[in-house]
DNA sequence: TTGCTCCTCACGTCACGTGAGGTGGC
DNA sequence: TTGCTCCTCACGTCACGTGAGGTGGC
């Protein structure tokens, strides 16, 4: 028989550890003194200890532990409790490889702070919207000024959410490009909104996308397009290729006419690009 | 300005998040109403917020990238950040991928909850030991025998720890090895013992061992060469290789001299026996 | 006025590490 | 008798999630 002291020693681990599995079920001493509450371990405990130290080095939790050492589980369960804490490894593998990747390209890169791109998911919305050819920056701007000037009259402002553009194109362009302008629904916004004789916005539903790179601009509009470069090259540099439609959120837009200060989040769906392999000494 | 709610939802995180943020002081409102409490934010706080988020992902603490986000950090400094994280990574990628190898190796055995082999480290320990050529197992009880019975007079028994048996057999072999026997100091003692003309034991240090594969076998000393088996057998599945002498520590002998019954632990130094490498999809 | 949003506690998480303060055996 | 070991609280960890209970603006 070995005390605590003893017994963690022998064992290689802390008294504390012995204290704690005995406090939760988990290695309970072969006998404990109710007097003095001295506890009192066997040596044929050790395999005990042994397995449990076994098990937990391989990541899974005490309460799996002590599941998989009670005496009527079945070879079946263990062996899928191992195989669900393999998918969890290899989860968390890929995860960090990701960033790896992402620390690297950081570091290779001359400003290590910037820019400052979050992948975020995003869940279905529903928007109100219409499609737009746009000559260049300056119509899509016009456009954009018409819609907020008369949609108020047929839909209540505080019913609908910001402002979104997406197009399509594969890189930056800024003329005669095919887009798509609407308002992220909040109340209750009828399916259909005309507005004029060309012009009828409709209720559609965008598709959730698990992996979108975000960033935010913040400043002259004209300028936005530094963002997307930054952007594209932090999804290049990642690792990552864009999958879908990218879109423009207006944060912020100026209620001056004369500023151009906005707020937009630019927004690309994006996916891996490449294998992800590795090689550790 | 926008109140928790709206900001959480356009940053798409949880509006405890952001309470908790400003607690911590790692993102405070543009404004905090006094009367109310009520925070509002701009939305020229995006960009730092998603700062935060991305740092995050990379696996960075909150106090991290509180310094990070300070004005007077300097790019160096963010380098050496980001360097360390890709090191933290590094390692814990490698101690995934160990995790990996062992549960891929417990799901090819049949009996997927044994053996229970703990890898554990070391320290350098203190042993007053001597070598004895071993004809056979007999002959090693005999002489661990004539160890325990004349040892006492010598050395207060309470000065000793366990005794310990070393051999660099490479293989597993009961007949006509070089072994060393000896036992751990505990108190003070001499730093050579003779026992008889022919017989003195003397002081040396073990070396620490980084990683030593250690079970322990209960049962009959006859019998525990299954334990080595079995030992054997784990070290080779789970991409290691022997490093070094094997010890076996005779945690529990038998006080009645007709029993067989011991508990001993089996040690091996083990290394890593392959690179390891790894592809995800 | 009714809902909705905001706020501030405060507990829970996981597996112990780390003292604090007090008692029992050699 | 003095040290050494044992014991039981109880806080701290990290980044929030999750109610509870109460207040303010449309």
């Amino acid at each position: 028989m070995f005390l605590t002291g003893e017994f963690s020693r022998v064992g290689r681990v802390s008294k504390r550890l012995l204290q704690y599995y005995d406090e939760i079920g988990l290695l309970t001493p072969a006998h404990t003194d109710p007097q003095t509450g001295y506890r009192y371990y066997s040596a044929k405990q050790l395999p005990r200890l042994n397995r449990i130290l076994a098990l937990k080095d391989l990541g899974l939790t005490l309460q799996q532990i002590a599941r998989m050492l009670e005496d009527d589980v079945s070879d079946a369960e263990i062996r899928g409790m191992l195989m669900m804490q393999k998918a969890e490894i290899e989860k968390t593998l890929r995860e960090d490889l990701d960033r790896l990747k992402r620390i690297e390209s950081r570091l290779q890169s001359e400003q290590v702070a910037l820019p400052e791109v979050a992948i975020k998911s995003i869940p279905a919305q529903e928007i109100l919207s219409v499609p737009h050819f746009c000559l260049g920056p300056e119509d899509g701007f016009n456009f954009i000024g018409y819609l907020m000037k008369h949609l108020p009259a047929k839909v209540p402002s505080r019913s609908l959410g910001h402002l979104i553009a997406m197009s399509d194109a594969d890189e930056f362009r800024q003329e005669n490009i095919d887009l798509e302008f609407g308002f992220f629904k909040k109340g209750k916004v009828p399916d259909e909104v005309t507005l004029s004789d060309e012009l009828t916005m409709t209720t559609r539903t965008l598709p959730p996308i698990e992996k979108m790179a975000t960033t935010v601009f913040v400043g002259d509009s004209r300028k936005s397009s530094v963002a997307y470069g930054a952007l594209g090259a932090w999804i290049e540099n990642n690792g990552y290729r864009v999958a879908g439609l990218q879109r423009e959120i207006f944060i912020e837009v100026p209620r001056d006419p004369m500023s151009r200060d906005i707020v937009l989040e630019i927004q690309f769906p994006v996916e891996r690009s490449d294998d992800i392999s590795i090689r550790l000494n």
